[in-house]
DNA sequence: CGATTCGTTGACATGCTTCAAACTTCGTGG
DNA sequence: CCACGAAGTTTGAAGCATGTCAACGAATCG
């Protein structure tokens, strides 16, 4: 009991992971093993490190703590595809090769503390159900990407993408209307599909409608409604972001 | 030992899941079971059959034995989003929600075999490994479509899509430079981000420039290098469909 | 055999990319 | 601390690839 007392001091200094039931390290690994685990887990690490490279050795998947991360491939001539940006309380790495590699790039894109959970013990303690639904919510962000990139024009892909942000940042109790960008624009467009002279000018045309403001990294939203109504259809998820909008108070 | 012998003449029947390094039922299932799943497991179809639409409970993915299945989005419009097409020897419908629901639909292209496989074995047995290992194929071939929408062009999409077909054709044992699709160009357009006549524009231009031949749903390559000239640049991956061209002659 | 779906082709409109240039911010070394 | 260069952002003009609209032919199905 006494591990026990000392497991809840280091999850308490985390709520990040509230929104998925709990600490992953609590889920994922025996009490014994979560206080070494978890205490060298939390990782510093600054903008524009690597994380990892795809090609690379995959031992371990992550969970963001604070800070972000961009998740991108590298093509056969050198040029990057960027497959998406991950906020605090989002899981990532578990695109791995089945020989244990590494299928995508990761960067830091600002000051950022991660969870680090070694893939030995999902083998081992082989939690397959866990498994399959934090693969699922990255299966579902595939889903959401494709769907923008093949159906949307650069008003809706921008507006789904400031949308999802808010979404995303709502959800972990930040502001949905006011946030910094953590990517530049030329990631954005690297994500959307678009020119990153096609972004800047969208950003600007919504602010002239006064759907929101921009000024370099700095985003407000105004007329949330109106972005909602640009970014158009969505997929039928059944994983709504709204249902996690509610945050415990324990 | 008489168990042993009564599987090994039901998986000799089925090679399509040799280039996996054997069959899945072996894999997932113990000795006992593989008999009886396996058997009630071959499932006949025809065409325009729904296998699951997204919502559902989702209790059992599959493996294609024969024909091909086409797996879409409906957005909240009602429009779909074609996803991917899987051939002979892909796996497909891993890609649930938390809560168990179909994240996409399925429907049948052709008459086609199938077999099934409950989540339940996979949770029971805790094959962690394994579903890794499946899983990251489903997330490759996101990742390769992802890609193709965001960086190519009409003519890349399309060319990456026959080179694709021909590549996995090729891996099963059947013919690289001939084949019939299985799918409209009304369901290519929807897969590619593209509008039908653009599909059907750019098929007739590539077989006015030599590169294949094409009528109706029959598609004969004849011009390979070119076609992947046009394709043009690829994920960097480590599942090079090359590696899997050899079929054991077990 | 008629109706419907699928595929092809043409003309036109337009949204996005490309190219170019100016401005701002940031980082680094003098 | 300032200066300089590099990188990021914005804006404009022009070209073009793709979507849209429309019509027709071909194949499929009941």
């Amino acid at each position: 009991m006494q591990t026990q007392a000392n497991i809840h001091s280091i999850v308490q200094q985390c709520n990040i992971c509230e929104s998925r039931g709990g600490c992953l390290g609590l889920q994922l690994l025996d009490s014994e093993e979560v206080q070494h685990q978890l205490s060298q887990s939390k990782r510093i690490n600054r903008k524009g490190e690597h994380l990892f490279r795809a090609g690379e050795e995959s031992d371990a998947f992550f969970v963001v703590r604070s800070g972000s991360i961009k998740s991108y491939l590298v093509t056969e001539d050198g040029e990057e595809q960027v497959l998406g940006f991950y906020l605090p309380g989002d899981v990532f790495g578990l695109d791995t090769t089945e020989s244990q590699q590494r299928m995508s790039s990761a960067i830091i894109l600002e000051t950022t503390s991660l969870c680090r959970f070694p893939h030995a013990y999902l083998a081992d303690k082989a939690q397959g159900a866990n498994l399959l639904k934090i693969t699922a919510e990255q299966m579902q962000r595939d889903h959401n990407l494709v769907l923008m990139l093949a159906r949307k024009d650069a008003d809706g892909r921008i507006a789904s993408f400031l949308d999802d942000l808010a979404c995303r940042y709502r959800s972990r109790g930040y502001s949905a209307s006011a946030f910094l960008l953590s990517m530049s624009r030329q990631d954005i467009g690297c994500y959307l599909g678009l020119a990153v002279e096609t972004v800047s000018r969208t950003l600007t045309r919504f602010q002239e409608c006064g759907v929101l403001q921009v000024n370099r990294r700095e985003v407000e939203i105004l007329d949330h409604d109106t972005l909602r109504r640009i970014a158009g259809t969505r997929v039928n998820s059944v994983m709504d972001c709204s249902e996690t909008v509610e945050l415990k108070s324990v």
